[in-house]
DNA sequence: TTGAAAGCGTTACCAA
DNA sequence: TTGGTAACGCTTTCAA
């Protein structure tokens, strides 16, 4: 039979008395901060065990002037990409002992706000995976040395560090693939109002081309799509009709999944009538019914950088901006498959 | 030029001493708690203003006993249903005005620690999408007078609350809709070590049968999936070699899409060859490849709900637990076109 | 090594 | 209506 007792939580206070020590003492025992004899830690370990003591982290913080929670700023997570970079931050801010706070934004404004709120629980973090904060509050972070860490955002703010994923890298990787398939003449599907890292990948793909000889001018076209996400590709290729490239390089999964639907429903399919390399490499991305050749982003160790510069800064907070660029990988399925 | 300025967080303190007040006053001026005169109250808003107060939530908690954080509890939020609740509860937590604290479980044993943590931080409510908590530990939260609200859980807790799609209604409604459509032999799709809810869904789906004169012990097969989500799905097409029953219902979307790429891949087509009709209705399966036909889940309704819930019980935390069934609805696309 | 005591920033009770 | 003050539970300095 299940039965609630009401109790009042047990306090450090509790613990030291039935190890019959100071409250200090407990406190040095379970923090391991400050000098103490094997014999009463193992006295107050057993004391607090006995008595199921935990820390009351509101408190603690209180004290320290900092929790151990990381603020996570995200949009859009019904995105397949965006759900598993957070997925991935998730399981490293645990990983590594803290507490993730998740707020969703959807519009620059809420950043403000948001970012203020992380400060008032004096979180020991704040990773940003979406918008553009304004370098004011970021200078209130990081006056409060609060670490600020963005992940695939334009990397210019002083004493923000950021992870990216290799646009550069990816980019080139496609051009190469899509110039060794044997196209010659070339697509850049990408939406309106898309991300700093899409317009990267575009200029890349742009200045890979030239570096393959290939004349961007005539030869490589624009595809804009007037939304996001898979809606957004679907669209394009329905209102696209210009002569289809015959290689086409996409800003990201979801708008390439979109877009290669569109084209079906238009008696269009690749790799027979065209080519396309996506990037992200979401889960759908290697169904059955997509088999998009994509560049591969890696989540698990975009969030570990993410992590460790953040634990960087909160040691050196005023050392200069760092950027990574993390690798990327080519992942050839039938879109445009592998050459040879 | 961006200048960072290392300041002190502005204290109650700070604001007293310029609106020529206490510290009392200023809180009663930001909290509303407490008699106040309204010229004072102006008074300490100006002086806060001008300073940029900002409450530290750390002292606030502490002293209230309750932050203003809610715990949610998830799990593989890779899924795109997993991922869209959290996108709603998140959507919630923040329009009241809370905070979201996430964790991501991979394991039962995760959640006594991803609860106890909670209560460390004197959460005003948890929220749990996964896992089945143990008794012991939940009562340790209902005992701290921390609501815990369940969501598509099995609702068997003392003193705690369960939002659930109403999975026995979807059931019905694809049992209905295959019977019109004329299907005579049914199949029911699931994976191995389903959820609650999956396992609810299949019950009720034979006794919908069994209520519309199907002779379930004959007409009703079961459908085994060795694994959770898409890959599920894809193995169990591919696998099942027995006859392909003419209408199918299957327990998440994730498994359907990934049974419907099978039998594609069998050279099976829906609905010339097989009827098949999904739960959840994530973007997924409205897209062109897919046009699954399936039961919509009302996340925002859900997470609506399971705020209301949390903020109930936390005014009455005694009350007997109470169970709500969100309204779901059945979504015609080509997998079993609408009748008719 | 240990304990006393002074915070950390709020809130709430109780007098005034 | 207002201000003083005692919590809230923990950490850390400073003496002992």
């Amino acid at each position: 039979m299940s039965q609630v007792i009401r109790k009042q939580a047990v306090t450090a206070e509790d613990v030291a008395k039935r190890a019959g020590v100071s409250r200090a003492v407990v406190s040095r025992a379970l923090s391991s901060n400050g000098s103490i004899s094997l014999a009463t830690k193992e006295k107050v370990l057993r004391a607090a065990q006995e008595l199921g003591y935990q820390v009351n982290f509101l408190a603690q913080g209180l004290n320290r002037q900092r929790s151990h929670l990381i603020g996570v700023i995200v949009a859009r997570i019904g995105d397949p990409f965006r759900s598993s970079l957070l997925e991935g931050l998730l399981h490293e801010i645990q990983r590594r002992g803290y507490q993730a706070l998740v707020t969703e934004i959807t519009g620059e404004q809420d950043l403000v706000t948001t970012l203020r709120r992380f400060t008032q629980f004096r979180v020991s973090g704040v990773i940003v995976t979406s918008g553009k904060p304004p370098e004011a509050i970021v200078n209130e972070c990081v006056g409060q040395q609060i670490p600020v860490v963005g992940i695939n955002r334009h990397p210019d703010i002083p004493f923000v560090d950021f992870v990216c994923s290799d646009n550069h890298r990816g980019a080139q990787l496609a051009a190469e693939q899509l110039v060794h398939a044997g196209c010659r003449r070339f697509g850049w599907l990408i939406n309106r109002n898309s991300t700093w890292a899409g317009v990267m990948r575009g200029e890349a793909f742009e200045h890979a081309l030239q570096q393959l000889d290939v004349d961007t001018q005539r030869h490589l076209r624009w595809i804009s799509a007037s939304e996001e996400g898979y809606d957004g590709g679907w669209q394009a290729a329905l209102n696209d009709k210009d002569e289809l490239p015959e290689g086409i390089f996409c800003a990201n999964a979801q708008l390439a999944c979109g877009f290669l639907d569109g084209m079906r429903q238009r008696g269009k399919f690749a790799p027979h009538d065209f080519h396309l390399i996506g990037f992200d490499n979401t889960p759908q991305s290697g169904q059955f019914s997509y088999q998009l050749t994509t560049l591969h982003q890696d989540v698990a160790e975009i969030s570990r950088r993410a992590l460790t510069r953040l634990l960087e800064r909160a040691k050196n907070p005023l050392q200069p901006s760092r950027v990574e660029w993390v690798k990327v990988e080519l992942i050839h399925r039938q879109t445009s498959p592998r050459i040879g």
